[in-house]
DNA sequence: ATAGGGTTAG
């Protein structure tokens, strides 16, 4: 959009073209919107019958339009308008739907709306089926809303519907998320009473919500209970009591519990992974026992577990926190590498990250350029951090140095277009014109957004150098 | 149903 602006500062007469076909490729994915928004604001009876009798094709672009169109004051239709979507064979909201119709439609500042729209169903005798009821209930959990999500549960007999266990599971874990264990154990309860019976999944959920609230006890008893309902302990469930140990600080306890899922008669059900392990680490490092978080790295290795990526970034995290040897470091990153499940690249920059988060961050950008020198290339996150502070300190030049830098290495870029944006400005705005047109050509190779606000000093410095290729590029984007 | 660490796209 941006660009856009930016061409017509440039030269007008290169515009209209470029225009023109940007609005043709609008008016095409608008045109399912816009038949399917009038209809919204015409209804009078049968609104979701009417909807499919128009047989638009559904995709997330229309829909995510159709509910922006509705968002300040239309609450209702768009939350109508999506439910009736979700149910449309062909077509299933992804979890990023979900989000942005809890944001457009505000659900979760204004939760009576999901009340509203059954008692318009039950008004208008609309057709409520087992997905709409999915739907609605994956909003509440995507809002967060333990109580309306039972709400809606206690309506599925009101439309001749049969509540099943995952709607159950969802509910339950809403509460017990939200520490309400009480109400979360009553619904488990009455599981039964529907010829229902609790899962893996709904004991997890509770044995989760218990060790939050500190109450392992609790969490050991209904992992004891669990064998009544058919069920077997397994390794997610009991590596969510070990984290609840861990949280209440008794890593003797936790050692003990990590021997008993490591004893080979359990048939394998809850031998510990990479997360049990990470789980052991963390706890260990965040008591400042660092040797012995080391030694539960090797205990992984020998029983072949692979550290991944988080269990890196937590040993790393606590030798830097806890040791002022270089030497340590290095150490613990051969290790890692040499154990396998991360890289180099991992390695380096989840250091560079501790440190920045440390604020130590002239070791940060000596981690960072030791990173580069030995040809390692960073990752999104470093490389974000890394940038994001040498634009707060105004060091435009050195950004554009190491950007060059990592842009030789490889093509594929790791730093976002909002970041590339500032840099880029920085760069005009401090008179490195030259500079700014090399980052300007790179971001126009990446096809790659402009998001500043203040395209007339980039335009301006852009101008200086002259380069008419360039000046010809940015107006026919 | 499993942790953690930004942003983008859908």
């Amino acid at each position: 959009m941006l660009i856009q602006s930016i061409s017509r500062l440039l030269s007008p007469s290169f515009q209209s073209q470029p225009l023109k076909i940007s609005a043709l490729r609008i008016s095409t994915t608008l045109s399912a919107a816009d038949t399917l928004y009038d209809h919204l604001q015409e209804y009078t009876t049968n609104l979701e019958k009417d909807l499919t009798s128009l047989k638009v094709k559904l995709d997330s672009s229309c829909i995510n339009e159709v509910i922006k169109r509705c968002n300040p004051n239309q609450s209702q239709l768009g939350l109508r308008f999506f439910i009736w979507a979700g149910t449309q064979s062909g077509h299933r909201h992804s979890p990023y739907m979900y989000t942005k119709a809890c944001d457009f439609l505000k659900i979760r500042a204004n939760p009576d709306l999901i009340k509203d729209v059954f008692e318009a169903y039950l008004k208008e005798e609309c057709l409520v089926s087992v997905k709409t009821m999915r739907i609605v209930l994956s909003l509440c959990s995507q809002a967060k809303l333990a109580d309306e999500a039972l709400w809606v549960l206690r309506k599925f007999p009101v439309f001749d519907l049969c509540v099943d266990t995952v709607a159950y599971n969802l509910v339950i874990r809403l509460f017990a998320d939200k520490g309400d264990l009480y109400m979360a154990e009553k619904l488990m309860k009455e599981m039964d009473c529907n010829d229902l019976c609790p899962d893996v999944i709904t004991y997890t959920s509770m044995i989760n919500g218990f060790c939050n609230a500190g109450k392992i006890d609790e969490a050991w008893k209904l992992a004891k209970g669990m064998s009544k309902h058919g069920c077997v302990l397994n390794t997610v469930t009991y590596s969510r009591i070990l984290e609840g140990v861990c949280k209440s600080g008794d890593m003797e306890t936790v050692l003990e519990l990590l021997a008993e899922m490591e004893k080979e008669d359990c048939g394998g059900f809850i031998s510990p992974n990479a997360v049990t392990y990470t789980l052991v680490i963390q706890g260990f490092c965040e008591k400042k026992r660092i040797r012995e978080a080391l030694m539960v790295l090797d205990r992984m290795g020998e029983r072949g577990c692979l550290p991944n990526r988080v269990t890196a970034s937590v040993l790393i995290q606590g030798v830097l926190q806890n040791d002022e040897d270089v030497e340590d470091l290095s150490k613990l990153i051969d290790k890692l590498v040499k154990l396998g499940g991360v890289s180099l690249s991992d390695c380096f920059s989840s250091a560079t990250v501790s440190l920045i988060r440390m604020k130590r961050w002239e070791e940060a950008e000596k981690m960072f350029r030791l990173m580069l020198v030995r040809g390692i290339r960073p990752d999104g996150l470093a490389c974000t951090l890394v940038f994001r502070e040498l634009c707060l300190l105004e060091r435009y030049l050195d950004c554009f140095l190491l950007y060059d830098e990592i842009e030789k290495a490889d093509v594929k870029s790791t730093i976002d277009s909002n970041i590339h944006s500032v840099i880029l400005l920085g760069l005009c705005e401090h008179g490195h014109s030259w500079e700014a047109a090399k980052l300007a050509k790179s971001m126009l190779d990446k096809k790659m957004r402009l998001n500043v606000s203040h395209i007339g000093n980039i335009i301006e410095a852009l101008k200086k150098t002259g380069d008419e290729d360039l000046m010809r590029r940015l107006s026919t984007v």
